[in-house]
DNA sequence: TATATTATCTATCTGATAAGTAGAGTAAGT
DNA sequence: ACTTACTCTACTTATCAGATAGATAATATA
């Protein structure tokens, strides 16, 4: 379960591109091919991306020369969470531990005492207490934490 | 993201199943056909989950008059992430935060500086933290405590 | 105003996978 | 022998991820 798609990922280094960018020289526009080829993200697909993070109010965007792309916010103000909901919709593993898209499933003949449902509204709290408390900044200034696979 | 498929839903409805009756009368057998009706499960599809739990270690099984599947262990040491692994595979978000199934993205030229990773890395930390620590009979006993979404 | 530059829109394609079904075969109890 | 139930193989159908192609619209600057 769980796994994010290429494009929710194709978004977040690019937001991470344009956070990095940002922190130089704040609501400078960056360009689709710039960020393509420093991210290795296919140009065609990116656009399609980047255009869709525009209409949900993630980035500003101008034409022609000197356009491009830049953040609509402080990367400070943005979270991640929101972000990978206009992707891959709810964050919940299952619906019904959804506030927003609340739906019990079609076969469930008792919501309130369904075992699948206690268990995974323990995961939907874990996941949003992560990715609703972190900013596209907290992530930057975090990078020199080592992982360690456990 | 992290959606739960039907199949994997249906094998933990059928274990939760099993475990209460466990708890009646441990390791008596239960019929596919009951575990089906009692759980809205279509039936053949239930087959092939069961199988699969059987040939996982979870369940063990005998055939003819009599026979049926019960818990190869009691609830309180059968596990939810293991199982769920079985039908989802790994349970981090992205493979390069996997610790057995660990494989960096083919577009990513510096995994221990990866933005996203970080991210998913303490994601996959707080999903595990649920769901490896969660046995069977804990879900069982706490499905007194309501649940209110927010 | 012409032209280069850059984002935006419309349409389509391909392969993989979830979810489920059909039907025959195999083993165990009574 | 007969019933009951598990086991296996193969298939279907619909949806979606992950792109790509080609044309169009807006902006800056010479």
């Amino acid at each position: 379960m769980t796994s994010l798609t290429q494009k929710t990922k194709y978004a977040l280094k690019a937001l991470f591109y344009l956070a990095r960018k940002d922190q130089q020289e704040p609501k400078s526009p960056a360009l689709i091919a710039d960020i393509a080829s420093s991210e290795n993200i296919p140009r065609k697909f990116l656009e399609v991306i980047l255009l869709e993070l525009k209409h949900n109010g993630v980035l500003q965007s101008r034409k022609g020369k000197g356009g491009g792309y830049w953040l609509s916010k402080a990367p400070e103000e943005l979270y991640v969470g929101p972000i990978i909901r206009i992707f891959e919709g709810p964050l919940a593993p299952i619906l019904c531990v959804s506030k927003r898209h609340y739906q019990p499933c079609s076969d469930c003949e008792d919501v309130e005492h369904c075992s699948v449902r206690q268990v995974m509204f323990k995961v939907k709290l874990a996941i949003l207490d992560v990715l609703d408390k972190t900013s596209l900044r907290d992530v930057l200034s975090s990078s020199e934490s080592p992982i360690i696979l456990s």
